[in-house]
DNA sequence: GGAATGACAGATATTGAAATCTGTCAGCTG
DNA sequence: CAGCTGACAGATTTCAATATCTGTCATTCC
């Protein structure tokens, strides 16, 4: 099951990480318990990470990472800009309710991970941000979009849709009617940003 | 200390519980400090409220009421709807950053009482909901807005600000540039609102 | 000699017994 | 007799002893 026979990595000591925290949840989860999955003593998991926290942000960063590289795709796509936001929005909101519908006690293990990483939170916030203003940018290039400063436009967008990708509303994903919710939003922003 | 001369009422529980509550944080408040502050005993509690569960959903009620109460007199003013608005939403904005700034630990405290009394909360936003479908519908009334759906319209609006009034982002009111951030929100909603 | 180990000290978490609390109700009191 | 009390059972919380974990480092092992 744990496999001696290879080097120990930072890679390795990550998936056996994140696995760790799936099997027994964020407060449960401990550096013995990942260097046991491994087959190690816990003393080579730290030459690899100064410290737990430290550990468990590489994992929230690792995490973060790969929603904004689906998105990523959306932003340099080559819809027209009002198109492409609109579809970035929802692939947000819809990546976000799946995780968090498919399995509730992974994405609550994660947003706890969130909490106590603000930093690395920031850092992908930034980076969605980056990313919604290259596609607010482009509309008003084109003339579809009309904002005196895309990078702050973006960052009201994204603030203003919070309640579709906050974890903290994680419950009121599965209510009934917030598909419609999220649309009005959507429809409210996108006439504000048109000319 | 405690008037044991004066009658029992529901009133003077809730205001002795908003005491307790005060002092003790929401975690350790019982019924029985309740009962103490009142010089009574604890039975004499249970006549009035059938469960602490009641009595904390009452006391949660209150709270909320006197924030509705005060927005109530903005809404119904007689400036032009946009500025209506914009004082509403800033009013809002405003007492939710001030009660949370003065006295973090009693914000808290109630922030654990409206998580544990969703009932009481959603009647609240729909309290808030419909003075902001007021105003909408007073602007569509003047031609200062446009909108198919004056009441969707507000909901949407109060969930784009939720940032600014959502007690679960009450950290982030003491950041630099929140004044801006939310400014820039309600630019782009007052756009998306008007013809 | 560079990587891994495991014993160790101090910090943190778990556990189970004791204390307190919630909610009820028969009876007291004015 | 309407309102209040206080004893009670079962649920919950507290607290201190015990166990586990974190982070270090002298030593071991290829």
């Amino acid at each position: 099951m744990a496999p001696t026979s290879e080097i120990l990595t930072a890679e390795r000591i990550l998936e056996a990480t994140e696995e760790v925290l799936r099997r027994h949840g964020p407060a449960k989860a401990t550096v013995v318990d990942v260097a046991r999955a491994l087959g190690v003593s816990h003393g080579s998991v730290y030459r690899h990470f100064r410290t737990k926290a430290a550990l468990r942000e590489a994992v929230t960063k690792r995490w973060l990472d790969r929603t904004s590289l689906t998105l990523a795709g959306i932003a340099a796509g080559d819809r027209d800009p009002e198109a492409r936001l609109r579809e970035w929005l929802s692939a947000l909101f819809e990546a976000k309710r799946h995780k968090a519908g498919d399995d509730p006690e992974l994405f609550a293990t994660y947003s706890v991970l969130a909490e106590e990483n603000g930093t690395a939170v920031g850092e992908h916030i930034a980076d969605l941000a980056a990313q919604l203003t290259r596609i607010i940018a482009a509309g008003t290039g084109s003339g579809a979009f009309s904002v005196p400063d895309p990078a702050a436009a973006a960052r009201a967008v994204f603030h203003a849709t919070g309640r579709f990708h906050d974890p903290c509303y994680a419950r009121e994903w599965t209510a009934p009617g917030i598909q419609e919710e999220f649309t009005a939003v959507v429809d409210l922003l996108v006439r504000g940003l048109r000319p």
